[in-house]
DNA sequence: TCCAAAACAGGATGATCATCCTGTTTATAA
DNA sequence: TTATAAACAGGATGATCATCCTGTTTTGGA
């Protein structure tokens, strides 16, 4: 039960928003009664912190995280992502936008709590691209790289490309951004 | 009348959302009658036009446009927008995020009409910028470089930066993806 | 001055929504 | 088997909100 809530939850989020996901509509589609819904979830804000804290951290923890500590390099990891997001947007023809900067948008100014718990998840991510700098660099690649700065670089451009792909509703510019951060 | 209720809107759209603000307290801001809001604004989607129409696209066209334009180059005009943004967040304590992106992760994918008029004021954006780089490639400079791709590079990091800092409550990143772009 | 249209006032209305409350069922441990 | 708590059901409730309706005032042109 719980799960599936999580998983309504989480894409009806994605699909429409917090505000415009209304408990009515969640249980609906996950099946679920009103009083199993507020027996896991007291309130609407508790599923939205399980959302971020369980799928939306672990999104971007398989979608990014995993995939550039994986790579060769940290150029090589941030392209391939890239590449593989655009491909996947086109083939599914529309855009729903990054989880967890719609969210953030949304919530981060609302309530504190969503602040601090999308504002960790952001970090993480920075950090895992800064620590495949660093580790480039002992490897004796990118020396004149700054790890930090690199890593903000490389999510303020997906987040901001996601942003304009949304509402563009064209994944075009993701391969634009892609193209120029070659260049860096 | 009709301005202030443009005013009062821009404002609260902009620091607390379009769902989050209430006709109610919109009236109450700005100190006008349920029935004068209806007869200027038939209903809560026509404000948000006229806001992103009137508003956001000069703000955008104030902020970005006019500053680059008016540049000795387009690395230079993007340079000086993101070190004034960033100055003027650290001076004021908060970060409210772009209007503009703001409004597009919230209305982008509600409703057709927002979303077409929030991707033109995007692309309008970007071609500025391309079109100034396009000046400086006449003028002997910015050989390498190419201008659509350029421009959604820059666009997308502004707007992923802007994203983050409201996140964050903190500014920095502006600056650490300034200092990664100029190396571009 | 007079008239018609625009501008404005303020409350009514119906719908929506998150939360809560009272029971019932199911699992678990003694 | 039985006691106990967790899990679940389903409707009640109160608040909120966008929209609409009926009047009143103001404005601008003839």
């Amino acid at each position: 039960m719980r799960k599936k809530v999580l998983d309504v939850a989480e894409e009806s989020f994605q699909a429409r928003g917090y505000h415009a996901s209304s408990l009515g509509d969640l249980m609906a589609a996950a099946g679920v009664s009103g009083g199993a819904l507020h027996h896991h979830f007291p309130a609407k804000k508790a599923l939205a912190l399980a959302v971020i804290d369980e799928r939306v951290a672990a999104a971007v923890e398989e979608t990014w995280i995993a995939p550039v500590l994986a790579a060769a390099s940290a150029r090589e990891g941030v392209r391939a992502v890239f590449e593989a997001v655009a491909a996947q947007l086109e083939q599914q023809g529309f855009v729903h936008g990054c989880p967890l900067n719609n969210l953030a948008h949304e919530l981060s100014l609302a309530d504190p709590d969503f602040r601090a718990a999308l504002a960790g998840i952001f970090s993480a991510w920075r950090q895992a691209i800064a620590d495949k700098i660093s580790a480039d660099q002992r490897a004796g690649r990118e020396q004149g790289t700054d790890p930090q700065r690199f890593a903000a670089l490389v999510v303020a451009t997906y987040s901001g490309a996601m942003s304009m792909a949304k509402t563009a509703q064209d994944a075009t510019v993701l391969r634009d951004c892609l193209a120029a951060l070659g260049e860096t």
